[in-house]
DNA sequence: ATAAATACTATCAAATAGATAGGATTAATA
DNA sequence: TATTAATCCTATCTATTTGATAGTATTTAT
């Protein structure tokens, strides 16, 4: 399971995606209001990724979010792994955050190689995806 | 990810269904030491997978745990979903666990088409696995 | 009777999930 | 310069889950 904070980021990216125009900031409070998200905790996710450089914001008086990079150039994947970790269901399979696992030795694992295959087809499905491509569907 | 719970469970049941011969039970400490499983909480393991019907056990000297079916019969999906639950990634895509979301309706739901797709990419490689295909690999 | 096993109940510590509260800071504008 | 409206930041909180441990009761073979 993705978390509820990760539902919520991809929800909000979704929806800055899909009122953006030129030069214009979307408000948390909008955001909040339209996606049913309890406002302060949204204020931590979208925070959140202004720190990992998906958004950038505007403070003071007519201050809000924008996207910092274009749609199509955010990948639902890179959303995942900054809120919610690794994406693969073993961490000794992780791309992006592999650990070994304390009890069992790779070589020998049982249950590794059915993991990376579905490591490998959730990839499939999820690569593709972008802030844009979930917005037009 | 699945929990540590999770992947000692099919680990336990792998290496009991290597160990297994006619009318032979399996000790919890020597599934503990072998494949390095804290023994106590292998314990709650076993039992919980006894309530569930994949294992059965025998108390008392001599006693242990062995297969309640064989080994091909019983599916790697089943023992996921009897120790973690949902295997989905969102509650509203679960085949077994469906649970609607509080904040969003599901026809205009933008994200949850692509959770479809991980799911089912997920169960064809889950479902064709079972503990018995796990033993050979 | 004894030994050796599972069964059961209770408990615990740490991490994570899912927030909420309140004030500091910034910036537009009247 | 005062006001307003927004983000920023820090702290805190509760409930649940994870991952386990301890201790005792019960069962069964010998």
């Amino acid at each position: 399971m993705i978390s509820n904070k990760c539902k919520y980021a991809i929800k909000a990216l979704v929806y800055i995606a899909g009122k953006e125009e030129e030069d214009r900031v979307i408000l948390t409070a909008d955001i909040a209001r339209e996606q049913q998200i309890p406002r302060k905790f949204l204020e931590i996710i979208l925070r959140e990724l202004r720190n990992n450089r998906i958004l950038e914001s505007k403070r003071g008086k007519d201050g809000g979010f924008r996207l910092l990079r274009a749609a199509e150039d955010i990948s639902l994947t890179e959303v995942m792994r900054i809120i919610d970790g690794p994406i693969a269901m073993l961490p000794c399979v992780s791309l992006n955050y592999y650990r070994k696992c304390d009890e069992c030795e790779e070589e020998s694992c049982e249950i590794k190689g059915v993991f990376e295959q579905v490591r490998d087809r959730t990839l499939d499905v999820l690569n593709g995806q972008t802030i844009k491509s979930l917005t037009l569907s």
